[in-house]
DNA sequence: TCAGATATTTCTGTTGCGGATATATCTGTT
DNA sequence: AACAGATATATCCGCAACAGAAATATCTGA
């Protein structure tokens, strides 16, 4: 049980938004880059040299790796490893005592409570 | 109505924590570092050169102001401005949209803890 | 007064973001 | 089948932000 086995927070916002478009399934980057914009992937705007730089960093991390397989000569699927998976759980948990914390204070206008 | 008035998101962890810190009311420095380290803080630590670099770009931007008073010759106390509190209300209601999605798509463990 | 904790400042290396540019492949149209 | 436009990735590089160390000053309590 090494020290890269453990998920790492606080995780950036296009790292978020990357990791939590990979949880609806394998993706491709261009697909996960709109998934961000979309309020629902965090409303996070990223060109492709954030995009492919960052894909590029989870994976030399161990968080993301690709599948191998395509259904177009162009794209390249990449998908969740456990580590990546454990890491989005633990970032998502402090996002939400985060927000039960700012809701508290008053901070956040009634609704939420899913 | 120009750029400068309008919250700009995402916001980096740093960032977040200050904003939130500060959200609880006038603080300094250091009050903010111990803050940001607490579960409710957000879980983030910071050391001197991240905090006081960020406290100074926040100030920059006009998201964070110095108050001016103080009860310590050491201390200097800041305090939001009209758009840090928009900006961080902004970041927190993003936050809680991705929080909801995860939940909805089984990330997350049933009911978040205190 | 002395030790140790508190609080800030400054400096510097490193990382990661962000936009531009280039290229290749796919799709639909005629 | 050729073309236009959308899709998809690769790569480059300047700049902003983060991260840690080191130095300094002030406060507190024994």
């Amino acid at each position: 049980m090494v020290n890269s086995d453990m998920p790492k927070t606080p995780l950036t916002p296009p790292v978020l938004a990357i990791l939590l478009s990979l949880a609806g399934g394998d993706k491709h980057g261009y697909a996960m880059m709109k998934d961000a914009r979309t309020p629902e992937g965090g409303a996070v705007t990223m060109g492709p040299g954030t995009l492919y730089g960052t894909l590029d960093r989870l994976m030399r991390d161990g968080l993301v790796k690709e599948t191998g397989t395509t259904d177009d000569e162009r794209r390249r699927y990449y998908r969740l490893t456990a580590l990546g998976r454990a890491t989005l759980a633990a970032e998502l948990e402090r996002l939400e005592g985060a927000v039960k914390q700012a809701r508290v204070m008053g901070l956040l206008p009634k609704r939420g409570r899913a």
